[in-house]
DNA sequence: ATTATTAGTGTCCATTGGACACAGTTTCTT
DNA sequence: AAGAAACTGTGTCCAATGGACACTAATAAT
């Protein structure tokens, strides 16, 4: 393992320098970093090795070590190029719910374009500058609300929890969006021979049937959030 | 690799009938299972093999494939153990919000006690019955709000999503609770480094400084979620 | 007693992330 | 101009991993 907190920063942050002496190198970071993005786009995260990324660079397995200490830290690198930084749309006049609103549903675009990131943000780890500019923006919405500085932070680790939760949901009901894939069939079979274990749940999946799909609990849950927060931030106001 | 569907399915569901002939088996899903538990607990989910569980249970590692497809299965296994049924400990005359509130905290405990969790339940997978009892009660608290099925289907989802973002986040902190591990270091550093590019993030975390930690940050969630169902609910009722 | 099943073992294999020595390339210094 | 220094990509090697498969031993039905 190459892969300290540390070295990590570095990579991510920067410089960069290209060194003085020595051949040129073939690669950078930018490209390496491309290669794993368009392999893990394509097949999973679990499908990403470094012989695959190497392959797809016309280079050998090794060669990405003299650009990156380990696959930790290439992961990082995709990650933070993959959700690259925040660029607000919204015309700046409107308010922090409309610009909430519009930044979650942006960040569940990036999350849905590269599924593969919900595997590669478990756990404790270092963000990239294009991440922390993300959080920057949704914080930065909640300046003048009335809300702590934590509380700021908070709501937004709240929102980016929403999105993975439901981008996690839209995987596993596959790319038609419903969940006539095998996982869906099994789990029909599993409720038809187990329903009476778990009525509520029962109840609630056939009240359901076809109400929406995925994108119906991601504005329910925006929503939630959303109104909770107003809420707050109106008595604070009082 | 072993893994359909349809084969973690028979394996979390059962049942599991003692094979009439043959010698008799040495081991049993559950402890094969409190085996995986044990590892992942104390090292983490990386450091789970089949080697390692097989040696903790004094057998060879081709033994446990008698028992389960493959370690895919096993996680299953080991998830649904960890988390076992929900048990309710509430008087029953509480209403919706107290029993959701008493839920999510103990989800947060379980989440807690097995951090791995985290990792393994990310992506499509099927639930077993531990697990899906959990779904169950969350669902039906919510029976009699107005709430419609896939109302009270997302409102559960939510809370888990908040219980997940946080678990992520204690665990990042580390097991002290104040971000004084090395990454909490690495992260001051760069805060101080590129501050100047994140204004709001720096004085949110300047004014943050010390005002409670993760526990503040799943109370702040967890009320706000339940804030907004709350509103939700209340607008449902006139 | 024979036979069909099943359980655990031992051996083998492809793939993985990574360590390390080496040869070729480029620039700086003398 | 000529080393020397620094760096790049390659080739080889290794330990660990998940898993396939054949084999022996144990059990119960016939």
């Amino acid at each position: 393992m190459g892969g300290t907190h540390a070295e990590m920063a570095r990579l991510l942050w920067g410089p960069h320098p290209r060194p003085a002496r020595g051949p040129r190198p073939t690669l950078d970071l930018d490209r390496i970093a491309r290669a794993g993005i368009e392999i893990a786009d394509s097949d999973g995260l679990a499908a990403l090795s470094m012989q695959r990324v190497a392959a797809r660079l016309g280079v050998t397995k090794m060669a990405l070590y003299r650009y990156v200490p380990g696959k930790a830290e290439l992961v990082a690198l995709m990650v933070d190029a993959a959700i690259g930084p925040y660029r607000a749309a919204g015309k700046p006049r409107n308010g922090w719910r409309e610009h909430l609103e519009e930044w979650g549903r942006q960040l569940l675009a990036g999350f849905q374009r590269h599924p593969w990131m919900l595997d590669a943000t478990v756990g404790p780890r270092i963000m990239g500058p294009g991440e922390l500019s993300w959080l920057e923006y949704a914080v930065s919405t909640l300046d003048g609300t009335g809300l702590s500085g934590a509380e700021r932070m908070d709501a937004a680790v709240l929102l980016v929890g929403h999105v993975r939760e439901i981008t996690q949901q839209a995987r596993a009901a596959g790319p038609t969006g419903d969940p006539e894939t095998e996982l869906g069939a099994v789990l029909g079979d599993l409720m038809r021979e187990h329903g009476d274990r778990f009525p509520a749940l029962t109840s609630a999946l056939i009240s359901t049937a076809r109400s929406g799909g995925q994108n119906q609990a991601w504005e329910f849950g925006l929503q939630r959030i959303l109104d909770g927060l107003a809420a707050l931030i109106d008595q604070r106001a009082c």
